[in-house]
DNA sequence: CTGAAAGCGCTTACAG
DNA sequence: CTGAAAGCGCTTACAG
């Protein structure tokens, strides 16, 4: 009910190319249906009015639905892990749900390649599909299906960890070479005796980019504060109980005087049960992740300092970073790190 | 024009209450000329249905302007770091102006603090403010003018520096410990024949938290990685070439051999000034900020390194942050710590 | 104290 | 190929 002499967007647009407004409107979203000589007539007047949509209206008055698939492991009897950035995610989805955001979600477990195969290809089999969020978990299979998103210009966002040659439209998680780093650091608090530092991944993808990042940080360290240690390194790709504690067993013959272990994931817990079992209390151990089996050992004094990044965050903030770019036309980062948490017994009962 | 069988917001509400949508409004933005019996039953509704109101549509129908006041320095001829900030600003302020955002430019003079007080006493002159990005370069004066804000509760966004206790809405800059960390790693990537770095503060606020921050990340990097330099600690208040140059010859003359300076400011330059003058090529310069003048001296090779952490972005986010925060009702980062990027010689040509 | 109606800047059936 | 009209979920004068 404001006095309207001065008309702007679809109207004045119309109003100067003589159509009406559904004909601008056709225009402006490249639907067919318009002649060449009315549509050009149109497009000289969009430019040179220089004319950017009301986003917020546009969005009111379409009432469009926005399919989100979130992709993400499941939480397992052996790891909780997950559950903290689905909290996240659901929040979120809570939040914009109002606005005509709907989420389906995908699960798929850690170990087992073909369940992220046949859960990422349920999500493709879509017929409503406008963003997906994911942790690309499995490095190879997440390219081979976040091409086919770009081919059906689907944007995707990464949690947890990235892939960075995907080009995914944001990725939110630790930045991974700064928390190995630190994690070398706090390894080397905790060694006075010996100099051995044994350096485990337990996953089936061990030798991903990630885990790599991490590496280089935690060796960069050392570079950096000229100190010699010796760095086992241990691949576990069996993540089975049995398969962790033998390869251990195996390192800690070869290397009686490890002195510190660090452990690339949440996988940790695992490694604190080899010591409870054999009673290898001096050892100091560090790993990732708030999950409850981790705090159990934290609470123990068998894991020394746990790091963490906010994966409730991650979560919340990966949804809402589609919502953004989708429904609000807003720049998002690519990239956006999140702090990197130290947890100890001390603090463990004040985190987050 | 869908099927309206299954109401939601005002209007379900003022059926179920019986009332029209306009005094269920005046509940919701608890305006008066609604009886108590009236507002209460409306208000148990609202509750009972868990009702929120769709911004985008408020926005759209409000018609409301948004009035954003931002207080940075001026860009002097001296400096004309500023310009990019301002550029950010600018930028995100053309962005939003569509949707209702106006932004009133005050400025104010680094060297000159009196200006600062009476800027932000304009500000606070305004019939019309509901919000103001600022740099908060004088720590007391702005701690007294946020004040002003938080009693008419108007949110304040710091960008470049920050007051913690100020509890801003945002702070959009660099994590200074951090970077006073990296500015002694460069520091000491130059220094052979010397343990003698002079850390050079040019600034009427070179007590000011900020500073204290970065000397304090500065100093821990000696601390951790055991080296013992010699820090020699100047600074100069009166910023003018003269007492610059007076101060620097004092420092030099009673230590002839520092062979590193770092200087926590954009003055950097004016100390290359004075190394050219007294042809001391061989002193190790570090400092921050891409500004003409630094990136001048740089290119001669009196400056080694400059810090410099994305100014232009730190001012279009500042201002997006506000937007979001007031309009969409966004969730905004309380504090987003900038990129530490370095810049030398080699790649300045390149730099963003 | 309360309500009917117009309008924000778009989009969407529908009719022609 | 094109347009008139209703509607998205709110807010705002205005009338009573």
């Amino acid at each position: 009910m404001k006095n309207n002499n001065k008309l702007t967007g679809v109207k004045e647009i119309a109003r100067l190319a003589d159509v009406s407004i559904a004909t601008v409107d056709r225009v402006l979203h490249n639907r067919p249906g318009v002649s060449a000589k009315t549509k050009s007539k149109i497009e000289a007047i969009i430019k040179q009015l220089n004319y950017s949509p009301n986003i917020l209206a546009s969005r009111l008055a379409s009432g469009k639905i926005f399919h989100l698939a979130v992709l993400i492991p499941k939480s397992s009897d052996r790891t909780d892990f997950w559950d903290a950035p689905l909290k996240g995610i659901e929040r979120a989805a809570e939040e914009i749900s109002r606005y005509g955001v709907r989420v389906a979600y995908y699960f798929f477990d850690l170990n087992n390649e073909d369940s992220f195969v046949s859960s990422a290809d349920s999500i493709l089999k879509e017929k409503k599909l406008d963003g997906v969020l994911m942790a690309p978990s499995f490095v190879s299979k997440s390219i081979r299906f976040v091409q086919r998103c770009k081919e059906k210009k689907i944007p995707f966002v990464f949690i947890d960890s990235n892939v960075e040659e995907a080009e995914s439209l944001s990725y939110i998680g630790p930045p991974l070479f700064e928390s190995g780093f630190l994690g070398a650091r706090l390894c080397v608090l905790g060694m006075h005796r010996s100099d051995k530092v044994l350096f485990v991944t337990i996953s089936r993808e061990g030798s991903s980019y990630n885990y790599s990042r991490i590496e280089a940080g935690f060796k960069f360290f050392f570079f950096e504060n000229d100190l010699h240690h010796e760095m086992i390194k241990l691949d576990i790709e069996d993540t089975e109980r049995n398969s962790v504690f033998s390869n251990l067993e195996k390192a800690f013959s070869k290397y009686p005087d490890i002195e510190a272990i660090f452990v690339t994931n949440s996988r940790v817990f695992s490694v604190a049960q080899f010591l409870e079992l054999k009673n290898y209390s001096k050892i100091h151990l560090v790993g990732y992740d708030f999950s409850q089996e981790n705090q159990k050992y934290l609470k123990k004094g068998m894991i020394n300092f746990l790091i963490c990044h906010k994966p409730e965050e991650q979560g919340y903030k990966g949804l809402m970073s589609l919502y953004h770019h989708l429904a609000l036309k807003l720049k998002v980062d690519q990239t956006y790190y999140m702090p990197i948490d130290i947890v100890t017994r001390e603090n463990q009962d004040f985190y987050r």
